[in-house]
DNA sequence: TATATATCGGACAATATTGTCTTAAATTGA
DNA sequence: TCAATTTAAGACAATATTGTCCGATATATA
């Protein structure tokens, strides 16, 4: 698989997020339920985009989480660099240190740019485009799943 | 990451294999030293691999693993498919059942080619290809971890 | 035939990942 | 101020993956 089970719900969750228009708040206990993912786990994922910045956390009753900025502008590759590293697509097929341009593998000759597409999709890819699918096509947000 | 440590060790096995050249059954003791694998874990690995009939196994002194076939003829989607599974490369990158050409959600209609250039990488490069780039590039086999 | 060497097969252990629970702290509203 | 609600934080448990060990079986060679 490509990403790991708490980086699918990660993803899945700002999405959910994302969906929720004219709201405030969300809370995880929600997300959660709706999205059947263990709260407190998914409480630790959402901890983590809290820490990077790509939400906004808040206590108490009316609490939750929100954006931090237009869903239009938060791309599935920030959500992914901030749980699995920021460097998740930017290693080499076959772990070769030495792997450069002028002493390439077979591989990574072929490798190098199917990484770039990978993570240009998930960088052209916002939460909106997300959110716009999941509108016009028939899928309900609790049928996805972002893994391999 | 897009390969297990299981499926790493299995494809850099068969390929050590691959590069010793005229000589019979390699030992999976000599395997296991010299790409720092686990013994007993790769024996089990390997024993997948005979099971699927991509290597041939044979017991006591002078014993050990072989190649059914030719190197040129045998692929790493062959050996990753015998480990991972054969539907490795087939699956949906949103895991929706009903992702179809007809109701493509946006990553899919990229994910989908780039899914086939990923399992065609595979496809396309052998072990006799792989054991040539270790000879003419300076590549030492333990260097190498075929993960991402 | 006896011994050494190798894979086979299963049980078991260590580690990493995922999931659960409990308490603390913050916030709202009565 | 007090009770209810919600995230924060850490301990702990379950599961999956990876790694280890031991006895059985097969084979070569002396």
């Amino acid at each position: 698989m490509i990403l790991s089970k708490t980086c699918d719900y990660g993803l899945r969750a700002v999405l959910y997020v994302a969906t929720c228009l004219d709201r405030e708040y969300i809370s995880i206990g929600e997300i959660s339920e709706k999205l059947n993912i263990s709260f407190h786990f998914l409480t630790k994922i959402l901890q983590k985009l809290t820490d990077k910045n790509l939400l906004i956390s808040f206590r108490g009753p009316k609490g939750g989480v929100k954006l931090t900025r237009p869903a239009g502008t938060i791309t599935l590759l920030e959500i992914i660099q901030a749980i699995e590293g920021p460097d998740f697509f930017d290693k080499c097929l076959l772990g070769l240190e030495k792997c450069k341009d002028d002493n390439q593998c077979p591989l990574h000759q072929h490798w190098s740019p199917l990484r770039l597409q990978l993570k240009n999709l998930f960088q052209q890819n916002t939460l909106e485009t997300m959110a716009e699918m999941l509108k016009t096509n028939q899928f309900r947000i609790t049928d996805l799943t972002v893994r391999f």
